[in-house]
DNA sequence: GCACAGGTAGATT
DNA sequence: AATCTACCTGTG
């Protein structure tokens, strides 16, 4: 495998007063295209990474986006042409996530089946979101990290939760390979100042690397008083060795109760991690958007979030956690234009 | 300065 | 069984 050339960069920041550094940029592989693809385009692809199912991607220059999963790392790029999903990772582990992405991408899920046993057909409400988001597609993440980052998400915006995973991975998390992009970390604010201009990529720390830290170094990562609660599952998941495990195996229904049983984890967060780290794609997250999206598509206005998921799963069906995506993209969509109306 | 944000748990009706 | 509140902290 060709790579491109590493070495000494010298780069100027757009912001934070132009600061010219000295960057180590590790080399990375030639972009190379996905053999089995799904049909992303620019937006769709965006919305899988940046949608709030991950808060590990950042967008680059070029609109290309770098993330970080598990003990990998890899940049994403799509054609609005319609070509393939092209990705590119550091030289040295780049075999190593050649095999992990299709895992991640859950490639091997039939998704036209999936989709299509949804009630679009007597539902237009749901087919409008479906038609709008073609191409979004549910991610499968690292269990455990998916707890982690969802406990996090606790009344927060996307880019407060993803603020507090750069800092858990940058404070508790194993470095994977040195600094590569530049773009990325400026945009975090966690660009390099003076004295060592090497920055490594860290993965999120493990659960047994959050056991061992005190809570009060965690809430150092803004964590808040979700701190707390990492804290107490981190101490759980350490006194029961392979309970994690054994929850991502279990079918839904009894995966959700066990997950519930952890300190922070509610009907809201158990789905989630079951939707967006365990492909279970019965699970029906129910959120302020999903709440809103229901109350205005479906005349559910008034009803409790258990009584939304209940219909949820009753209405979508198998696949109620595809639906609930697309309606929440779309919801959200919708919330952005009212901000921002384009005038 | 101040409300508000992809919730949950525990107390209070 | 439903409803109310405290919980931290960055962002607008």
């Amino acid at each position: 495998m060709r790579t491109a050339r590493g070495g000494e960069r010298t780069v100027g920041f757009a912001t934070g007063g132009r600061l010219r550094l000295l960057c180590y940029m590790t080399a990375w592989s030639d972009w190379q295209p996905l053999l089995v693809s799904p049909p992303f385009t620019t937006t769709t692809l965006a919305e899988t990474l940046d949608g709030g199912q991950a808060f590990r991607w950042h967008r680059q220059a070029e609109g290309a986006w770098l993330g970080i999963w598990g003990d990998c790392t890899a940049r994403l790029r799509v054609d609005d042409g319609g070509g393939p999903l092209e990705w590119s990772a550091p030289a040295e582990i780049a075999l190593h996530v050649a095999a992990a992405l299709p895992r991640y991408l859950a490639l091997d899920v039939d998704y036209a089946a999936l989709m299509d046993a949804l009630p679009w057909r007597s539902d237009l409400q749901l087919a409008a979101c479906l038609d709008a988001w073609r191409g979004l597609r549910l991610l499968r993440q690292p269990f455990g990290e998916t707890l982690l980052c969802f406990l996090c998400s606790a009344t927060k915006q996307i880019v407060q939760i993803k603020q507090m995973a750069e800092l858990l991975a940058a404070r508790f998390g194993a470095p994977l390979v040195e600094r590569v992009d530049l773009n990325a970390l400026d945009a975090l604010g966690l660009a390099p100042r003076g004295g060592d201009k090497r920055v490594a990529l860290h993965r999120l720390p493990t659960w047994p690397e959050l056991a061992a830290a005190r809570e009060a170094d965690l809430r150092a990562c803004a964590l808040g008083f979700r701190a707390r609660f990492i804290s107490q599952t981190a101490q759980f998941l350490a006194a029961h060795p392979g309970w994690l495990d054994a929850t991502e195996r279990l079918p839904y229904a009894a995966a959700k109760e066990r997950l519930c049983l952890l300190p922070g984890v509610g009907e809201k967060i158990a789905d989630c991690v079951l939707l967006f780290g365990a492909g279970r794609y019965e699970a029906f997250p129910v959120d302020v958007w999903i709440v809103k999206a229901m109350a205005h598509r479906y005349g559910l206005g008034g009803w409790t979030p258990a009584q939304i998921a209940h219909f949820g799963r009753g209405h979508f069906g198998a696949g109620a956690g595809l639906a609930q995506q697309y309606l929440f993209a779309s919801e959200r969509a919708a919330g952005r234009r009212n901000l921002s109306p384009n005038r």
